[in-house]
DNA sequence: TTGACAACTGCACTTTAGAGCAGTATATTA
DNA sequence: TAATATACTGCTCTAAAGTGCAGTTGTCAA
């Protein structure tokens, strides 16, 4: 089984796609502009087209990007492609590079898994595990009490188990969110760190995983 | 400089140009791509790409959007014009190395050699600044209300003044503390948000200097 | 009333970029 | 062994989009 990602099932993509791939999502979040084919066959020495155009079809077919024919520029990344956890990039030996993979609600859920948001680097001696890390933005103040803020960034460790009490990822359904993790008989109780919040009750019929646990948090102040 | 001065510094819009660029704004925003003249026009009702393309340069000249020649779909909304249009970007892979204070003696500047802790690394574009940056770990739950826990590491960026309000490394005698600042008439006032704790009253004649600002936090859970 | 500026029309031209067709090499799978 | 998918080269064609030049209209201020 692979390893389960707080994102929908998407087709398994070839080295080949995935560095493609990577690349139009970084064209479009860092410069809001997607690349024409040219200029990615440009960029991995691809001389024709239809080379890329190839791979192009690939993802589309596999649901990672979309595109609107006749259009220039007219690729999309899609929503639902959000990045499997392994994209750890090792940087040089200080850092290490951490996918942003969207955003959570801590508070009522909100839909959680959207587009990538771009990549941090932390401290790979700070951050115990240097695999299988993620990064989610929280939104809400129901996590208020443990010390993470609205607008927080919470690095998380993927798996799919955790201990009661600990502070994980939990994806409900379509949504994530942060809380305290309680297994109970028939479900399971996620905890918020805010007086002012009720538990949430997660029947066991329910579409629930555990996406992570916690291990850290950044914030900056503005 | 505030971020008010920051934009009253470019010139004003006409109606025409500024609703153009919000239109620019938000296909950017929301497309994730920039329109063409074309689009621009059939948007407004203008038959001809010249019509347009007044605006434009209207635009580029005043500041608010920059453009690639030759480039389709070459617009780009300037910076200094988007004040939070989009935070996508939290990094681009490249780390900063920076160095941990450790314990602070009196006199002895916060950054002196002896007191470094060792260093860790972070985005370099999550913090804004990339010179002059340290981090400190935190002692104590007197900034527990702004969601600053025993243990945190703080990074600070070096200045010696700061504006009322503002959360700063004080370096009081031997101890460097994190507090908000209220410089009074006869001394300072350092305020903890913790609720408990109250306020440390620091007079003139006593060994007071800022260190730093407050600029983000990093936790690791255990 | 001249002149500058903004906001256009209209057409021609050039470059950029998407699409189509034919064909190749390699690896994997049925 | 044949069939299929991936990842291409090389070329042509066409549509999309940027640029250039000439001219018009209305407003506002000197």
């Amino acid at each position: 089984m692979t390893v389960a990602s707080v994102s929908s099932e998407l087709a398994p993509l070839t080295d080949r796609q995935r560095e493609i791939y990577e690349y139009i999502r970084k064209r479009v979040t860092e410069d809001h502009r997607p690349p024409t084919v040219r200029e990615i066959g440009e960029q991995f020495g691809i001389s024709s087209t239809n080379g890329v155009r190839s791979v192009l079809s690939a993802l589309i077919r596999k649901g990672y990007v979309s595109r609107s024919p006749k259009v220039s520029r007219g690729l999309e990344v899609a929503e639902a492609a959000v990045p499997k956890a392994e994209p750890l990039r090792e940087g040089d030996g200080e850092g290490v590079e951490i996918p942003i993979v969207g955003r959570v609600a801590a508070g009522t859920p909100i839909l959680a898994v959207q587009n990538l948001e771009g990549t941090v680097v932390v401290d790979r001696n700070f951050l115990a595990a240097r695999r299988d890390v993620f990064a989610l933005r929280v939104k809400g103040d129901s996590m208020i009490e443990a010390g993470i803020l609205d607008g927080d960034l919470i690095f998380a460790r993927q798996q799919q188990t955790a201990e009661p009490g600990q502070m994980i990822v939990a994806q409900v359904e379509d949504e994530a969110t942060v809380k305290y993790f309680h297994p109970e008989k028939n479900g399971v109780r996620l905890e918020p760190a805010n007086s002012a919040y009720k538990p949430i009750w997660v029947p066991e019929d329910k579409n629930f995983s555990i996406a992570g646990l916690v291990i850290g948090v950044l914030r900056k102040f503005n």
